[in-house]
DNA sequence: TAAGGTTCTGCAATCGTTTGCAGACGACAA
DNA sequence: TTGTCGTCTGCAAACGATTGCAGAACCTTA
């Protein structure tokens, strides 16, 4: 019982001098590879003083040395966003199995604060990074392609051919819902469009697009809005001026559940019944998507997956830096539940 | 152009061979502590070939140095729980600004997974830890108090005193629901426990039985089930176990939003009509709970506040070591929405 | 017994910073 | 001119690990 135990860190030298050995024989020791190059029997000493004093290894010694630092980190736009917590979930499931620590930053989809928290990934030395805010168009990604730090996109890719890239096959899902409304009877499908500048955004929309060719049907500018943003308020506000047309339509695709909340609110202020008046479907299949009201009938983005996927891809690269990059594309899931229907009239 | 840029980090000594000086004065100069040691005309030198040549500090050599890692960990129980994400995200954004990187720790309510993440951020020197994992009475923090490491607990506290955590007052919380309930006419209200070894468990439920004395009503035994956790699945166990009791009452008061969630379930399942029959409320005012069906009527819990000010507390805490732990309460709000009703009969 | 070959262990340099100490230099006063 | 003081800069030793190299110790074989 000391005083003021302020920090008794002990370190090789301590575990070297209680055992009568060099520090480098201790190093070797703790190392798993060089293990068998040490006497068992010193080894086994070693072991049990370094159990015995409780050495820990000091992270930073090791990492200014090997120059790998177990770190990988993560970049997000809205840490508050469902879909965003599922994925980093996903990455850390398998990236803490392996060792690694996840730096998070969450960038409030501010570019400033994107730059900021890529250099202070660079000064910590990260050995690899997940990103899942990009643009279809992004700088930070050719930033990060100037550096040879590996690095994969998540949920959200970009243009750039040659990056790895790990996300939801959008189009199919936009398919998958035309069709599922096509059966139903519904021939003017309006699109609350998120923003077109981020590749589910994009992506989504042109799934739309191809899937209402398939079924001979047409996408009709009017029945068309993007919002700023994929948040409630900007879904809201896409439905209201689509409303404002007074064009006929009986069913909206929204860029995502949360646009598509945005839509129940706004057709809720009209007086429009959903599904009986206007049928409503999204993308995400976000936690608690079957709880709202009416159940939202939505597009399932494997999440969990895409984000453990992309961690597997980044170690992967992290341990042979010349494997070409890979673009993953994981198959999503029409969910049906209660807000579409058959289309009146 | 070189063919194969590998990775020519710039260091102190590139600068001050350029510059003509030697490292110790290029450190000098790049922090802002000690720039005014030496002259200006040299400390501009050295500023422009840091810029030049693009130079990042390596954290490594630094943290190794000054022990410091600017660096927080933070433990969480799950990620994929909105109010966590909330956390999390409050407490980014106020470490952000003050330099530091969150590492973040999903122990998926393991206890081994916890441990195990405790002591990576100590083996990565982490200056900090914000933990909002704690049982009641929990090894883990009593393992941190060995430690010189300086940590707050936040959203669940343990029964140690002297340790620092900001929580929501959750007696207060749970005193709300049910002076609001007896307004509205209830005098049977069911309790769906979260678990009790929580505090927010044990404290919500206390706030419930505080609340009912105020009233002059009392706690009924059978009217009370505790859930293995905080799920909406645990919720619906639990409730299912009031309901087979058969005996009377006309809401319910469950531990968390998820498990008011299980309640809907199933009251649905034994034709019970929402606030009609049965009102139920929760705590948290997670994310769209609004959205629900019926609109959730629920404690609002400043999580992000919870976030900002444990952050805060702990920034204080690192730079003045003695200052004395603090417990901070911050006071939620009820908010009602429509699982809420008059008490039929 | 000596030569040759294998293990094993210690030495010392190194990673990129920070920082106490001391020397260099200029200025000023006596 | 000399002494003293201040200001600035360089030297070198850390921080705690890893690792190529060389030498010591042992074993084998002739």
């Amino acid at each position: 019982m000391t005083v003021h135990n302020s920090k008794p860190r002990v370190t090789l030298r301590d575990i070297a001098r209680h055992v009568g050995v060099h520090t480098s024989t201790v190093s070797r020791v703790l190392n798993p590879g060089t293990r068998q190059m040490v006497t068992e029997e010193i080894a086994e000493k070693v072991t049990r003083a370094s159990e015995e004093l409780g050495y820990r290894p000091n992270a930073f010694a090791q990492s200014l040395k090997t120059n790998r630092s177990f770190t990988i980190g993560v970049m997000v736009p809205d840490l508050t966003n469902a879909a965003f917590a599922l994925i980093i979930k996903g990455i850390d499931n398998v990236l803490e199995a392996s060792g690694y620590s996840v730096i998070v930053a969450n960038t409030d989809n501010s570019k400033e604060r994107a730059k900021r928290n890529l250099d202070k990934f660079r000064e910590r030395h990260v050995d690899g990074l997940v990103i899942a805010t990009a643009r279809r168009q992004d700088e930070l990604v050719a930033d990060c392609r100037a550096d040879a730090t590996p690095f994969v996109l998540t949920v959200r890719s970009t243009t750039d051919i040659g990056v790895s890239s790990v996300v939801s096959d959008e189009i199919i899902g936009g398919k998958m819902i035309i069709s599922h409304l096509a059966q139903l009877g519904h021939k003017d499908i309006a699109y609350v469009a998120g923003p077109q500048f981020l590749s589910t955004g994009f992506e989504r929309y042109q799934g739309y697009v191809q899937g209402l060719a398939q079924v001979g049907l047409e996408a009709k500018p009017d029945l068309f809005a993007e919002g700023e943003a994929f948040t409630e308020e900007a879904g809201r506000r896409a439905a209201s001026k689509i409303l404002a047309t007074r064009q006929k339509f009986t069913a909206i695709v929204a860029g995502n559940d949360l646009m598509a909340l945005g839509c129940y609110d706004e057709l809720l202020a009209n007086g429009l019944r959903c599904p009986k008046d206007i049928s409503v479907v999204g993308f995400d299949d976000m936690p608690f998507a079957g709880h709202f009201n009416p159940p939202l009938t939505t597009v399932h983005t494997p999440l969990l997956d895409v984000g453990a996927e992309a961690a597997r891809i980044l170690l992967e690269q992290i341990e042979e830096p010349d494997v070409p990059p890979r673009n993953q594309k994981l198959r999503p899931e029409l969910v049906v539940r209660a807000s579409t229907g058959l289309a009146y009239g």
